[in-house]
This record gives C-alpha cells, structure tokens and sequence, in this order.
DNA sequence: CTGTATTTAATACGACTGTACCCGGAAAGC
DNA sequence: GCTTTCCGGGTACAGTCGTATTAAATACAG
C-alpha cells in the first residue's frame, strides 16, 4: 500500500499525536479532566475535530495514550530514584531526591495537577489503576534497591523492612502532593516538615534538621 | 408565607434532600462523580428531574449539599480522634483510632471512594478545596490535642513538634486511601504496616532506637 | 363542595457531547 | 497535464447535559 503509486503529503504521526496529547494535558492542568472533550482538545490543539480524530479514532484511545505519556513522563522521573549523587551522605540524598519528587514549584505544580487528575480517574477505571498501579510497584522496587544498597554499604541501619518503608515513604509521597494540590498557597513548611521526617524516619537519625521558621 | 391559609400537601424538606443526596452519594460510589447528573440522580432517587429540581434549584447547589453530606460525616468520624477508650496504652489507642479511620472493609472502601471523588474534585474546584481544608485543618487540631495530653499525661516522648507530626499523620491517612483505592484487592499487609510504622514514629516506640550517627 | 397552595411529572430549549461522513487542498509519481 | 494517496476543515446526527416552563395531581382551609 505505501510503496505503490505516488506517496502524498507525508506527516510525522507521532509528532501530531503528541501535539494533540500536549492540548489535552494543558486543559487539563488548567481545568481538570472533565473539561476535555474532542472540540475543545481541537481548539487548544489549534486545529479540527476531524485533525484529531485522524490520529485519535476514539476519545478514550486519546485518554489511554494521554494517560501513557503522564505514565512514562512520571516514570522517567522516577527512574532517578535508583541513587543520589555518589559521594553524597544517603539521608541527604534520599531528601533530595524526595524533594525532587514533590510539586515545589509551579512548572511541577501544573504536572502534579495533570497527574492527580488521572490518578482520581484511576479510582473509577481499573483499567486507568492497572498502568498506574504498576508505575507504583516499579517505584517501590526503585526505593526498595536504594534502601538495598544504603544498607550494604553501611549507610542504613539493618533489619528493617524495605519493602514496607518504601510502600510508606512513597504513601507520604502522595499524600503530600494532594496536600500541596489542596493548599491555595501552595507548598508549607509543614510539608518540608513531613520529608525531613520521612528521611529521619527511614534512616534513623536522631536530630532534627533545622526547619527555617 | 406558611401560616397564611391553606396548608396543601406538606413534606419533610430535609428528609427529601437528604433522600436526594443518598441517591446522589450512591452514584458517586458506583461509577464516580462524573456519572452524577439530574437525570441519574433522579432515576436513582426514584424520582423525577422536576422533583430534584425542587429541592435544588441548581445542580451546583445539589453537589454543595452532598459535599457538606459527606463532610459532616467525616467530621463526626474525627471528632473520635480526641481520645481512644481511657486506661489504653496511648500507641495502642493512636493504632485503633488510625485502623478506624481506614477503609479496611467494604462499607467504609465506598465511604472512602465517595470521599475520594470529592476530594479529587476539589484539586480543580477551588470551593471544594476550602470545605475540605478546613476539615483537614479542624482533624489536625483534634490531633495536635491528643498528642498534647499524651506528652502531658507522659505517654509521649517530650519536645516535638505535634502539629507537623499530626500533619504527617493525616498525609499518611490520605496516601494510605488513596493507595487502598487502588489496588484491586483492597487492603494489603504493606497497609497496616505503615500505620504500624506511622505509630512508631509518632510514640517512638523502643524497636528502632539508638542511631549509631 | 370551591378555592388555594404545594408537589411532581412531563416536556421544551439551547448547548454540548462523541462519532461518522464528506469534500476540497496538497504533495508525489506517471 | 492527470491520478493517486493522504490530510484536515466542515458539518450532520443522535444523544445527554442543565435548566425553565407548563400542566396535572394532591391536600388542606373555608
């Protein structure tokens, strides 16, 4: 079929694709996810219903691979989980790379935004909850090896249960990220306060770490 | 106005809301907030559109009705966090009061589905987000408290700060349903291990002391 | 009974939804 | 030039949405 006859104006499919999935993200980090629909992903896409449809045949095929690419975005993210910087004491770069997970500013606010708003679809479509499901477990097993290495290493007070801080610290985590997502001001100090915490709590350290007040 | 002559058919204003309500809370579990709209709702209540109508002249005002519903639910089930039963160790009491808050069977897994859809419609409706502050805000004084009379009373190792424990405290809460919604199977051990650990952290329980540092 | 006031069912309306379809424009091979 | 293929704007269609309006049914005072 492709190789026969004249080959017209050709296109990037997945360049499109991805212009129209950056549309549909931006609505919804602006005004939720019930607020996509197909003329309105159009409209922000700056083109027509028919464009989208070209690439999208279905308005859930457009959520599903929407819904991938929040995945793989927070994937990558979370692939840097593994190690903090090598020379680096690991309580600091455990809260290091925690902090580096929350939504501290506005550009991961708006993300954090994107990604609550398919989680809290997730709750209502397993099939939404299978994909993130398994971005959690990839995550924790992350966690679960770093945790790992700090106690091979020496930099981890043994016995404890992997498996089970790292189910937590990530809990906190999204606990967190709502917390912030509720907030009108945005981050507090009590959320900063939470991580040092979280670290205090995992490795086991006995002082406070000097809240700025 | 309702002294003035005939007195026509009368019915409970309130009981008919709240009737409303339960059949709008009842969709919201089943197939989640975006499913509600005047005609379910009324098909739900056994009703028709005209009938809601009354009740609510708006759906706005009918989604505000079941948010402060499910609220002052809420707020009923926290103020139990004062104290647990007198003459109970404080950890095991902390430990009781978090397990009940959890959604550990079926009826409280819909509570908390229902809670869930609210809450994650309050990350884009900002009056929703107020509401639920200001529960979140009273839950953590409720916490502050117990800690406070604990550390009084010398079941609480001095010189913390309770409002950022208690705010941890609930950030784990809300992670932890967030995390039980997902998961298909519902609750799993790695669940109440992090109450477990929640509560160590918080009493500072002798099983994870003496950091070498 | 009549009269009056309230509840409710039914419907109408305009806007929006997802999807299917059509047709003109654009590039490449003949 | 023509043909072939893809692309995308425009529109039609059958629903559902929230809301306003209408008319029938109902229950009590007189």
């Amino acid at each position: 079929m492709r190789d026969t006859g004249g080959v017209p104006k050709v296109v990037d499919h997945d360049e499109r694709r991805r212009h129209v999935t950056a549309a549909l993200l931006r609505i919804t980090e602006r005004e939720g996810l019930e607020a996509v629909s197909v003329r309105t992903v159009a409209a922000e896409a700056g083109c027509s219903v028919g464009a989208v449809q070209r690439y999208f045949s279905t308005k859930d095929e457009m959520l599903h691979f929407a819904l991938r690419t929040v995945v793989e975005a927070e994937r990558e993210r979370i692939r840097h989980i593994r190690l903090g910087p090598a020379g680096m004491p690991f309580p600091d770069a455990l809260r290091a790379t925690l902090l580096e997970l929350l939504p501290l500013d506005a550009r991961r606010e708006g993300e954090a935004r994107i990604w609550a708003a398919f989680y809290a679809r997730a709750a209502v479509h397993p099939e939404f909850a299978a994909v993130i499901d398994e971005l959690n477990r990839e995550a924790r097993g992350n966690l679960r090896a770093a945790f790992a290495y700090a106690e091979s290493v020496g930099e981890l007070r043994p016995g404890q249960d992997h498996d089970a801080l790292a189910q937590l610290v990530l809990t906190i985590m999204d606990g967190l990220m709502w917390s912030i997502l509720m907030r009108p001001g945005g981050v507090h100090r009590d959320h900063l306060a939470a991580v040092d915490t979280a670290v205090r709590l995992v490795t086991g350290s006995a002082s406070s770490p000097a809240p700025p007040s």
